[in-house]
DNA sequence: TTGCGAAGTAAACGATCGTTTAGTACGCTC
DNA sequence: GAGCGTACTAAACGATCGTTTACTTCGCAA
């Protein structure tokens, strides 16, 4: 990804166009946001953007990077069980770690993050549904070790996708569910229910996926 | 919803427009798509769109309307097991249900409906976030028969949305996932391979959320 | 044959889009 | 204090959008 900023510019006035245009991008997304509206909500001139990031797609990039980067320093700041801990626990505070980074009530990333997996704007450069790195190998790992000697590729992928596609669904929906009055995650404790029950049908669900692949091998 | 169709129209070129308009709006979404692409890929005129559906807007409606109808009618002659099989039997035809409609590779209805969930265009009233009614009312009642005595409403709000989010999933990301290479499901085999396994995980689940609850349940 | 309404065509309209160009105000160095 | 580059402003440009208006074509009933 190219720099997004230029060489001398005033930093004020950046943030406040970077505020005024999270916000808006977050909720009509990219092409339907018009930059008229953002140096409105930022209270700048029209040219401001084009000035300061060079165009309405140097403004996205810019707005993308610095909503990345601050979902990584929070969730840099969560549990992290160390690695010989019960695997339930491990399991347990990678879905929080998950579930904060897709449902967080107090960052655009997720509405961001949704709408651009439905609608790539480009500005991502495959296609950009991935789950942070990190968290992605370290539920393989778990699932892995929860399936045991049966685990291999195949296994470990609908394992992962067991649990993933739980957590996903909250960086989709949350905004719908909203919409429709359906009870959202109003604090941190509410969350970590969540996590906690995810968890317990996900252990439950990868054994139930070991066994079966266990009893199959049998009559091979 | 109003009438969608006006008085006298010609059948032939009504539905060149729908064919090339669902095509369209499922790949770039109803704001993203211009009317003259579309009538460019119909071979129609201009003005054939504001002629036969009175507007854009119409037009969405339209293809909403009769993508509806047909993934209705496909889904109406998948097997449907009676009331008295077994739980699991049963739960397993929901899903497979469930997946045919958010995966299904010849319908654009789950397209649709995934812009549609993460940028109501207002087509749709409320937010359009329903499943069909039917499948989440069945879906309830498995829940609240595998969980069994310690039922209640949010136990089986738990249960539902685990199963469901394991099939959203696919609506919203089987695109995604197809973009960066990722297996799709070519053949009706692999999404009933998906249903097995999807259903074998989730049974194991919903039966560790209760017997959760039941332990709770003795603490009080 | 005339009249009429439906179907289809062509051109233009007004609005909005992102961007460009030209110009101003100001702080700094030389 | 002259020169210069940074931050900001105002106005206009060209393109594209959905829609409207005016017109032609054609089948069919009176």
């Amino acid at each position: 990804m190219l720099p997004v900023t230029l060489p001398g510019s005033s930093d004020a006035t950046r943030e406040r166009i970077l505020d005024a245009a999270v916000a808006l991008f977050a909720t009509s997304g990219y092409e339907a946001t018009a930059v008229r509206a953002i140096v409105q909500r930022a209270g700048t001139n029209l040219n401001s953007i084009n000035y300061h990031f060079g165009g309405k797609l140097g403004l996205y990039k810019a707005v993308l990077q610095r909503e990345l980067e601050r979902a990584a320093s929070f969730t840099a700041q969560l549990p992290q069980p160390d690695s010989k801990s019960p695997v339930a626990l491990r399991l347990e505070a990678l879905v929080l770690r998950l579930l904060t980074l897709f449902v967080s009530t107090h960052s655009h990333l997720p509405r961001l993050a949704a709408l651009e997996v439905v609608n790539p704007s480009g500005a991502y450069a495959a296609g950009g549904l991935d789950v942070h790195g990190a968290e992605q190998r370290e539920l393989r790992k778990i699932v892995r070790e929860v399936q045991g000697d049966v685990s291999d590729d195949a296994a470990i992928e609908r394992g992962v996708r067991a649990v993933l596609s739980q957590c996903v669904y909250f960086m989709f929906m949350s905004d719908a569910l909203q919409r429709v009055g359906s009870p959202v995650f109003a604090n941190a404790h509410a969350v970590r229910e969540l996590a906690a029950d995810i968890t317990e049908f996900s252990l439950a669900g990868l054994r139930a996926q070991a066994s079966k692949q266990r009893k199959n091998q049998k009559f091979e």
